[in-house]
DNA sequence: ATATAGTTTAACCAAATGGTTAACAAAAGT
DNA sequence: ACTTTTGTTAACCATTTGGTTAAACTATAT
């Protein structure tokens, strides 16, 4: 029935593409047409609007950077291992994909609270695990005292925030992209590391 | 000579809200015109064109930005007590421009290189005096190696991030917005004494 | 007072942009 | 074969949006 089974893919890579590069109001559906190579029209055929299309990518995106988070957060790994386990998958998956965290935050602050709480309210169910398991070890004195929201905020922002701030930080430090890399991966057992020798005793 | 002697100021402070509030490809002419209380027209009286408008605002924001950090960078303060400083200084002053983070780096993200090396290359010498101050303590012993760049990129993160992503953060972690301020109000001291722990010996 | 220069506005314009339509092409059903 | 359904396109449309213009208004200088 269909001439080419995979134009709906096409357009949704297209426009994952364009949308996480521009955000929302910044992207055209003409440049998402030509990054598909398709007529725009077709974009009205399968995604009834622009509105629709973006939510298609965003929900898609959000909920499944989200996912990926909360799992290692309910695993039943021990607290250091955990926090090891979360770093080094984290930041290698945003190596992977680096505009996605700057563009679900610039956009989740263009909507209202309850959009933004319908986004993530279903699946993670807090306090998690993670929370949990940092009461203990405080409560068990096997670590420092520390709220554990400061410390899971303290965790995301150093594996997160240099990618978000890449074009500063590279301009500031004087780096070159390949040098950028190098200390990206190095990242992956120095912020574990740089963790837990703040929290263990 | 001038009707009213604050008129451009007025275009300067509603562009400002609109643009750090939407950014500039969200931002309307007619939304800055409103926020002024001014016919459209005379933003293009002030300022030639949209891109002038929005480029007045950005260098100040992100020059300003800057500026303030490398003040303290540079300055003659003992290590522990630079980072108790900038962060303190750094939370405080975000706590009342919560927008401007997010602001800079999703328009820096928009940009070429050269124009985001022409905005920071001036002012702030690489390498500072808090590059020099932290790889002279780790020769002398007093903390553990570390690379300076990571060591940054680590205080910048916590201090900024947990802003870039507060809607989620309120989202997930469910609390509300009189909870998270007390929680970035806490930070001030609590993100100093988490990176203290983890380098000192 | 009147001219002059600077300021502000309503009305207008052209380009960009999201979206629609009608016709055409390709598959699938019969 | 041919009818029907699905997929695709070029051309078009309506609205939004950045930007302009000409006239009106205000303050100052003469």
């Amino acid at each position: 029935m269909k001439k080419d089974d995979s134009t709906e893919e096409k357009i949704l890579a297209a426009a994952r593409k364009v949308f996480t590069a521009k955000g929302m109001a910044g992207a055209r559906m003409q440049d998402i047409a030509d990054e598909a190579g398709i007529n725009k029209a077709l974009l009205h055929y399968y995604f009834r609007n622009k509105e629709q299309l973006f939510e298609n990518i965003f929900k898609k995106l959000s909920q499944g950077f989200w996912q990926q988070i909360s799992q290692v957060f309910d695993s039943e790994e021990a607290l250091f291992k955990k926090i090891e386990s979360f770093c080094s998958m984290y930041i290698e998956k945003v190596i992977h994909n680096p505009y996605i965290p700057l563009f679900i935050m610039h956009e989740l602050n263009q909507r209202p609270v309850n959009f933004v709480k319908k986004m993530f309210n279903d699946n993670p169910p807090n306090p998690n695990r993670l929370v949990m398991q940092i009461q203990a070890e405080v409560k068990a004195g096997n670590i420092r005292p520390i709220a554990p929201q400061q410390l899971i905020m303290n965790m995301i922002s150093m594996c997160v925030l240099p990618f978000i701030g890449k074009p500063m930080f590279m301009s500031v430090m004087n780096v070159d992209e390949k040098t950028f890399n190098d200390l990206m991966q190095k990242r992956k057992t120095e912020v574990p590391e740089f963790i837990i020798n703040s929290i263990k005793k």
